[in-house]
DNA sequence: CACCCGTGGTC
DNA sequence: TGACCAAGGGT
């Protein structure tokens, strides 16, 4: 969970996700439904599916029993060298170090390093640590490292004068904590326009949501999604635009969110369509309070909120001509 | 190696 | 309001 998540979002989350889940069986068993509500807020949804997998594979493949090194770890879907090398050494006292964001923060003031968003930049951290690094309670010193990076050698306003290091940091004698390590070169935003596409059966007032095969939100159930220029294809439903908008990100998209409602009188739409929308075959309909417990998304929460704004009475649906 | 991916918090 | 980013991993 705390792959790319601030731990204050998470903790809550991971209490109740143990509750619900509390044994690698229980996780391996359940339902993707369950998975992703657990989930829900914490984005990075695959990191969810591969979770689960991990399970499986712990509970199929190795019959019930956790890795015991690092290496075998690393064998388990969504663990890469970073968990791995924190679970092998906080739980199995290996001596492996644990570089995450903070500890490359850490060890570049410490040896005045700057290229370190490369693999030979990472290589010398990591051979470095591999130095360094205790027999003796090897988990601590991960975590000390971490929490170091995380309380006192803080990316910006670093307590250098409280630091039990400040002796040994090279940038610090150098007086070039400022440029250890340099900015992460970060992609350039793009403006990205989205459609939220909502079938509304009004006779019913139920919508529908589906799984979304490719795109964002790939593998997640909610609203069919999709883009300005292949909105023509929809021609022949007459979807309408609400006036309405919202914000939404993703990775490097600044997402426009725009709704276009359409209404349907049958229950479902044609294959090619579905391939179109890049849904699976399934649609599910319900109606507006059940929905609102099964969108898990914040895309999806925001365009229904939209759409409940415009559409929360008749006579605002007649302003807006949805009574076809 | 480059690119993909979600969200809530923070300044 | 909006840019920035966090206990990364998969492809």
């Amino acid at each position: 969970m705390s792959q790319q998540t601030t731990l204050a979002v998470v903790l809550p989350k991971f209490a109740q996700f143990v509750q619900q889940l509390p044994t690698v069986d229980d996780l391996a068993n359940c339902d993707e439904e369950t998975l992703h509500r657990l989930w829900a807020g914490l984005g990075y949804y695959a990191r969810a599916r591969n979770l689960k997998k991990g399970a499986e594979f712990i509970v199929n493949r190795l019959n019930g029993r956790f890795p015991q090194s690092y290496r075998e770890w690393l064998q388990i879907p969504g663990c890469g060298d970073y968990t791995a090398a924190a679970i092998a050494s906080i739980c199995l006292n290996e001596k492996v170090p644990c570089i995450d964001g903070n500890v490359i923060r850490v060890v570049s003031r410490l040896l005045a390093l700057q290229d370190v968003w490369n693999t030979a930049g990472r290589s010398r951290i990591q051979d470095y640590l591999t130095q360094v690094i205790p027999s003796d309670r090897p988990g601590d010193f991960n975590q000390a490292m971490m929490e170091l990076g995380a309380t006192i050698c803080r990316k910006t306003k670093p307590r250098c004068d409280i630091c039990p290091l400040q002796m040994q940091c090279l940038a610090y004698a150098n007086n070039c904590i400022e440029i250890c390590p340099p900015k992460k070169p970060r992609r350039v935003l793009v403006d990205t326009e989205l459609f939220v596409l909502i079938f509304w059966h009004r006779q019913t007032d139920t919508l529908a949501i589906g799984e979304r095969t490719d795109g964002f939100l790939a593998k997640t159930i909610g609203f069919p999604l999709t883009i300005a220029h292949q909105l023509s294809k929809l021609d022949r439903w007459q979807p309408l635009q609400l006036p309405g908008k919202f914000t939404h990100a993703i990775a490097h998209h600044r997402i426009t969110g725009r709704i276009c409602v359409i209404q349907l009188n049958s229950n479902d739409i044609d294959i090619s369509m579905r391939q179109h929308l890049a849904l699976s075959k399934t649609l599910h309909w319900m109606n507006r309070l059940d929905l609102s417990a099964k969108l898990l998304t914040a895309l999806d929460r925001k365009a229904f909120q939209l759409f409940q704004n415009y559409t929360y009475s008749d006579s605002i649906c007649e302003q807006l001509a949805l009574n076809l």
